[in-house]
DNA sequence: AATGAAAGTGTTAAAAATACACTAATACCG
DNA sequence: CGGTATTAGTGTATTTTTAACACTTTCATT
């Protein structure tokens, strides 16, 4: 027996990893979903939804991010596409899944996507139906529905790897930030410790800042 | 009216751009698949098929690729999912589908994958049911079917992107190879040029290469 | 006013990247 | 076989980039 949803939706879903940076730390934005009268144990997730057939790729993530966080024009990326056989078989996660109603097949696949916010232009207290949104310290994130936690990891290696070439760590900060912020901002990220001096020639010998005569 | 085909197989497929090097030129290996009754021309194709539901992506990757080609054991990367909407929807495309009793959905999601090879370890004669492989300048590439070409676009700007950093070339290179055809292998596919004495201080200054004694 | 914490600033040394030209060996051709 | 053309092979000097290093100024705190 097939579902109704099938002829909607595809057995195909698309997650988000939003990365915010605040209080010195990098964050993940997380939605707590509520437990069903079956399943009473909360569950923390990625954002993510089944893919709307008549969407492209990057559409349906931004709709979905959308959906689930108010986000929108914010940097976004596919990164990776995870298809294990049974990524979606947990027990646990499946009764979560009949309780949301959303039952797609016993094989889901879903293309990642990496997002990077400036936190103070989207507060996180956006209660979509699916749950309440957070922003969670890295290194605390709890264990996640299905392959959640393998999902951060990957974006939280290819963030590390892309943060200086790519030079995306503008798109996690404010507009304005002191040259030691974004010092500490890399140091955080790239888990590293650069020389004050030597840090702030490198930013000044790159063109992409503009000096402001503010002081804090 | 689903298709019996949708039990077993998702619309979900699995594309190689699968790279060799030789005559001193990048090659892509293409399928030429032939034309059905009602439809005689000719076409050119990635190797790729759907996904079988039970496979992980990376297995059907391996599987599909050996179907085409009986290639096996070769470098073997997920680099991108393409889900346009429309992607098969081209109408001599679905005639070649229909042709070929492949009938998926107009919704087909394909994880691209990038494969390495040594092509004097595998000749490009095997001849799948799916029509005849043959090794392809990636100058001369004609059209391919669906959005292959974007495929194979991206595919090479992976390709030139990791080819130092990752080191992936050796995958490409035969066991034993002269320094000069090392440094003709890397302009050519990074379309540089390289200072001889330069170039050769770089390779020997890493470890990850034995010399040999033999000489040409 | 005194203290502590963070911001700001140049120079020197080491390492890496680049520019550059001739000789030796081999292949090719008359 | 000798002559010529092509490719392989080699070292040094210069420039650029990166890394190491310490004190003064400013601002905030008490």
């Amino acid at each position: 027996m097939l579902s109704n949803l099938e002829n909607k939706y595809t057995n195909l879903s698309v997650d988000c990893v939003i990365f915010g940076y605040r209080n010195e730390q990098l964050n993940v934005l997380l939605i707590k979903r509520k437990g069903s009268e079956n399943f009473s144990k909360e569950q923390y997730a990625l954002p993510g939804d089944l893919l709307d057939k008549k969407d492209s790729l990057d559409e349906a993530a931004e709709k979905i991010l959308f959906n689930l966080t108010h986000f929108k024009g914010i940097y976004l990326e596919q990164f990776y596409t995870f298809g294990a056989p049974r990524r979606v078989s947990n027990k646990a996660d499946r009764e979560w899944l009949k309780a949301s109603r959303k039952i797609p097949g016993e094989r889901v696949i879903t293309v990642a996507y990496f997002a990077l916010v400036k936190v103070e232009d989207y507060s996180a207290d956006y209660r979509s139906h699916d749950g309440e949104i957070s922003w969670t310290p890295i290194n605390e994130i709890p264990q996640l529905t299905f392959d959640h936690n393998q999902i951060v990891e990957k974006a939280h290696a290819y963030l590390r790897a892309n943060l200086i070439d790519k030079q995306i760590g503008f798109e996690l900060l404010p507009e304005k930030f002191t040259l030691s912020e974004l010092q500490s901002f890399y140091e955080t990220i790239l888990n590293v410790a650069y020389d004050k001096r030597n840090f702030r020639k490198n930013i000044k010998s790159q063109t992409f800042i503009k000096k402001l005569d503010e002081k804090v």
